[in-house]
RNA sequence: GGCCCGUUGGUCAAGUGGUUAAGACACGGCCCUUUCACGGCUGUAACAUGGGUUCGAAUCCCGUACGGGUCACCA
């Protein structure tokens, strides 16, 4: 088997230097994973903190996982946080193709280069899965085959793995940007496959050589990679290339004992988006699990895209894992809820309100605005302001309420004068409606909350509301608020 | 089990030998108030553990415990 040099030469030629370069890599399962979102930024943030590069790659080297769809699921996650690429499958670039299965014969030349150098070599034993628990790597008697027989088992056709040679002596040490420096025993490591009897790379040799090849400077994955890192550093060594950084991220968990996972039912970012949170408080909260600012800006808890790539920094990322709370989420999402310009809260709370209310004659955006500062979650929505379209049925213990120093009684009284008083009104605007009930109040001489109390609970027949009586009776329009105070009175009159 | 890693309130976390050990979520209380919220104020609550090193350790070293990862021709 002779080696294309040439063909080596003219990819490493291709290798931009000099910038910082990273890559997200996912393998397309179709689901879009916390944990995977958070690395997939750490690494965008990374790049676009130092003004570098960002790639995107799609590890599809598992023939038996291919899902249909799944990279779509990728582009369209990456795109609607922001988190742009500029090279990937969709882009191209200069160290194409960014498909793993479209590299293929390209891991083998690389194989077998190592096998010429040594440090790698053919592997024919087939083993049955029990075996192969039991089996002592040190043992394989392939390992100590001579070059030629090897060689001529493979000219003849008999299948193979390459598998990497591992020094029984010594020690590996590796170096990563927050565990710092790990050593090992090699003997501890084992003779790992590097090309698969199917001729493709396992996950950790197409890393590898892929790593290189695209020039990546910083290498951001997740902590169950750790302990298969020293040999990638021998892997490294025996092609003579240099070593990227290292980043490994502790995983996001459910609880003290599990990671997040898609079996456990827990969310993916499409269904947090599903859930009723926004792009915006999902991305922001899952920066901050595994990551606090350092210094000055340590407080500081709410970040735009913008504001984490110049604050972002390797050094703050931490190495214990992160527990996801909905909670905190949730109290991220209420926020950015409120920090919106009204017109553009309407505009996503619109479909949620009409969920709940068809009357075509309730102004939306008017009941957005009493909404804007009482949801959590645009999911919350629908269950608040579906007494617009109908008037529950209620009791009349809903009138009595202490702190509005309010009863049946009271509010029969207040119902009796609100009535001609919002009849008589001219206009029926929310002003006009305010400064009725307020000076009615005063004429009645009782507080202010002891007339709204019974108002609202007649307008909307529920004991907790959107706004209060003013708005309500507003956006419900003269004529069914009318309808609905009368109702009650018959109530409490009965 | 071997190897590797981790451990500050219930949760996220600041902290890099000297602090009254920040801040946020959640929870409790108070204020505001036209219900509920929002907002403001406030309270409860933490350095896993035992030894060192040091004048002084959350911070450095060793052990222990507890958690996690890994040990695939999966990624």
């Amino acid at each position: 088997m002779e080696l294309d040099m040439p063909f080596f030469d003219e990819l490493e030629a291709r290798i931009p230097k000099g910038k910082v370069r990273t890559r997200f890599a996912p393998s397309p399962t179709g689901y879009m994973h916390v944990g995977n979102l958070r690395t997939a930024l750490y690494t965008w943030l990374i790049a676009r903190h130092d003004r570098g590069t960002f790639i995107l790659r799609i590890e599809d080297t598992d023939q038996g996982r291919l899902v249909e769809g799944a990279t779509d699921v990728i582009y369209k996650t990456m795109r609607e946080c922001g988190l742009d690429h500029d090279e990937g499958p969709d882009v191209g670039g200069p160290v194409g193709p960014y498909i793993q299965s479209q590299r293929r014969d390209l891991y083998g030349k690389y194989a077998h280069l190592l096998v010429k150098r040594g440090a790698a070599y053919y592997c024919f034993c087939e083993k049955t899965e029990e075996e192969s628990t039991s089996f002592d790597r040190a043992d394989d008697p392939c390992r100590a085959l001579p070059a030629a027989q090897a060689e001529a088992r493979v000219d003849a056709g008999e299948p193979y793995v390459i598998r990497q040679r591992i020094p029984h002596e010594g020690t590996t040490t590796f170096h990563d940007v927050s565990f710092g420096d790990i050593t090992v025993e090699n003997k501890t490591l084992d003779d790992q496959v590097l090309l698969k009897r199917d001729g493709l790379p396992t996950y950790n040799f197409a890393n590898v050589v892929d790593d290189h090849l695209m020039g990546i400077t910083h290498v951001v994955r997740g902590s169950e990679y750790l302990s298969s890192a020293p040999k990638y550093n021998l892997l490294y060594e025996a092609f003579g290339w240099e070593i990227p950084t290292y980043v490994h991220c502790s995983p996001v968990m459910r609880d003290a004992h599990n990671k997040m996972s898609k079996r456990h039912g827990d969310p993916s970012y499409e269904d947090l988006i599903a859930q009723g949170y926004l792009t915006d408080a999902v991305l922001n909260y899952v920066a901050l699990l595994g990551w606090a600012p350092r210094g000055e800006l340590s407080e500081k808890e709410f970040f735009t895209l913008d504001e984490l790539v110049d604050a972002f920094d390797i050094a703050g990322i931490s190495k214990s894992p992160a527990i996801f709370d909905m909670d905190k989420l949730t109290y991220f999402n209420a926020n950015y809820l409120r920090a919106m310009a009204p017109e553009e809260f309407a505009r996503v709370a619109e479909p949620y309100i009409r969920q709940a209310v068809k009357n075509p004659a309730i102004d939306t955006s008017a009941v957005a605005a009493l909404l804007q500062a009482r949801c959590e979650k645009l999911t919350d929505i629908p269950e608040k302001v579906d007494f617009f379209d109908a008037l529950p049925d209620y009791g009349v213990e809903f009138f009595t309420n202490k702190k509005s120093k309010t009863d049946a009684e009271i509010s029969r009284r207040m119902l009796q004068a609100a009535i001609p008083a919002l009849e008589a009104l001219p206009e029926w605007t929310a002003e006009g409606v305010h400064d009725a009930l307020i000076a009615l109040a005063e004429s009645l001489g009782v507080k202010n909350a002891t007339l709204m109390w019974p108002v609202r609970i007649a307008a909307a027949g529920k004991l907790v509301t959107p706004g209060g009586a003013v708005e309500i009776c507003h956006i419900l329009g003269r004529e069914e608020t009318l309808r609905r105070l009368r109702l009650g009175l018959a109530k409490l009159e009965a």
